[in-house]
DNA sequence: ATAATATGGATGCATAATATCCATAATTTA
DNA sequence: TAAATTATGGATATTATGCATCCATATTAT
């Protein structure tokens, strides 16, 4: 139960690029403002690239861009893009049945985990990490 | 993101002795109902007893109790037990500081969710668990 | 004495997370 | 057109860790 170093990476490099009204920030900027090995970094950024998160540019002068504003881009999205679908145990996939118990007894209480967890993500903007207002949140 | 097979492993245990009034329940009656590899569940069975949540005893006819009655017992305890302190992100060790900023913008987030986390998990009792009245909780 | 049980430590295995490298394509600028 | 800069995509390596296995030992009931 914890956040990859992947998604912390993703998560400071939007909020790095959310901070910057400019355009087309390259990969190398990113990298060394943020301390992410730049290769490593390629890779997530493709999965921000395919999930439509950021516009990216080839060539010099290019980079990549926030498609929306930060306001309109939420936590939830960010993980999704880097970790794909959110599912805190492995009997949660859609269509797995768990070999153990018709009615499983723990699986109602990950569930509301999950429920809570997934809340706290979408509710949660890079605008609201970019300003740092996170408390305007309820809790 | 998730949670271990191992604390899988150690709900399912001490749910499946929560559910029987007798104690002295042996490591292989609960592997083999289970389906928990035997070796793998002794480890597992030893931080419990080191954190006082069942009893032990060594001979024929020996094996574990639950110290405490299963209300008594909740999820908060057992994720210790097993996996050591909650802590979703390593920058939240209590005197790591972080690198790269005075006030992390992200911290504050993970932190939300931790709470909430930490907070399900308080609530919840291996009664809960056992008696599968999991939606008494407030969500 | 024997059998059944937990204990503790050492070790191995498999998989995933993290990181690195390289060849290529695209684009700007000189 | 040439050169430089940047992202892309794929292959591969490295590391960490979760998971599992094995074995020798201590304890206790019968």
């Amino acid at each position: 139960m914890n956040i990859s170093r992947t998604l912390d990476y993703a998560v400071r490099s939007l909020t790095y690029m959310g901070a910057k009204p400019i355009d087309n920030i390259s990969m190398k900027e990113i990298s060394e403002n943020q301390y992410i090995p730049i290769n490593y970094l390629a890779k997530i950024m493709r999965r921000l690239v395919k999930r439509g998160l950021v516009r990216s540019m080839v060539g010099p002068s290019g980079g990549y861009s926030l498609r929306r504003t930060p306001n309109e881009i939420n936590l939830k999205e960010i993980y999704e893009a880097v970790e794909g679908e959110i599912r805190l145990i492995e009997c949660m996939e859609d269509d797995k049945i768990c070999r153990l118990y018709e009615g499983c007894p723990q699986l109602p209480v990950w569930d509301k985990v999950q429920v809570s967890f997934v809340k706290i993500l979408r509710e949660t903007t890079l605008e609201d990490m970019v300003k740092g207002n996170i408390n305007k949140i309820d809790a």
